[in-house]
DNA sequence: CAGCAATGGTGGACCCGTCAACTAAAAAGT
DNA sequence: ACTTTTTAGTTGACGGGTCCACCATTGCTG
């Protein structure tokens, strides 16, 4: 049989009331959200979405600027991307000074979809940040900032 | 050649300042470090410790029960409440009432278990909230159900 | 009570993200 | 110049999460 409680004098502390998991729940159902979204205006996957964004951007880009500016893991980068050339959305190049380095930029067909993706994406955004007061969103993205840096220094410590 | 801007007139949003990309990138360090700290304390899994949790919080529970207060998938809670009935880490009877349900319980392992990630999970979620003040946590969790209402919202008008 | 809808739970297929090992190229140290 | 370290990018393997179809059981309705 198992204890009743097995941490005595231990308040419990309800999930719903934990960062990590609100945290999670509120990115998965964005995620899916978005993913839907995407799916149904130009078929992009979220990931090339956010790519395309990238490139857009910058006008031209390499996978470690994106990787540097968006932590996103390289491996994954590099798989999105090297599906999107197969697929023409982007054209690649090699640095002449550099020949690790492969510039990317968008195609026709990569800025045809980015623009099928954008009004519908642009909406969202828009009405996401409009349920929340200017305040609001600078206070959320603040937490944010500040829950990082809290990992950041949790993860110093190791 | 791809056109210099395929939305006109659009004002560009950094990715980063993006309510799915910033709660994104959150939620999987938030998860990236509790997984490592339970796999480091206990050996479980980030699902595993939070079905361990929702048990021990209601004593005896139910999949579906856990499904409707977490709104985890399903197909996600059978799995890894299976494998922890492997495990040993929970045991589960049939409901005499309705055959459909089988209620499950800590054993004595699973509760062992808990107790040993216990402390550094607590110790955590501390921290976490002790970076924020008692307002910005509130806030935090205001702005999240604002988030997911919208959400919501969103998906009802489909 | 017969038939149909709703509920609890399971299993398969698939996608995505992460880790780690590896190549190629360039930069830094000696 | 020669070795070592660092950086850019690729690939394989693996685990986790999601979607969907499905089975069993129960509740509902005529």
């Amino acid at each position: 049989m198992a204890k009743d409680n097995p941490i005595p004098g231990s308040e419990l502390v309800p999930i719903q009331q934990m960062i990590t998991f609100r945290t999670a729940r509120l990115s998965a159902r964005l995620a899916a959200q978005a993913a839907r979204i995407l799916k149904e205006s130009s078929g992009l996957t979220l990931m090339q979405w956010r790519i395309l964004i990238q490139i857009h951007g910058k006008g031209s880009t390499t996978q470690s600027e994106m990787v540097r500016l968006t932590q996103v893991d390289k491996a994954q980068v590099s798989r999105t991307l090297k599906h999107m050339l197969e697929q023409g959305l982007v054209a690649s190049e090699v640095n002449e000074s550099d020949h690790r380095v492969h510039f990317v930029r968008l195609t026709d067909k990569g800025a045809d979809l980015l623009q099928r993706a954008w009004p519908t994406m642009t909406e969202r955004r828009k009405r996401l940040h409009n349920s929340l007061s200017a305040k609001e969103q600078e206070a959320f993205f603040d937490t944010i900032q500040k829950i990082e840096a809290m990992i950041d220094e949790m993860e110093d410590e190791r």
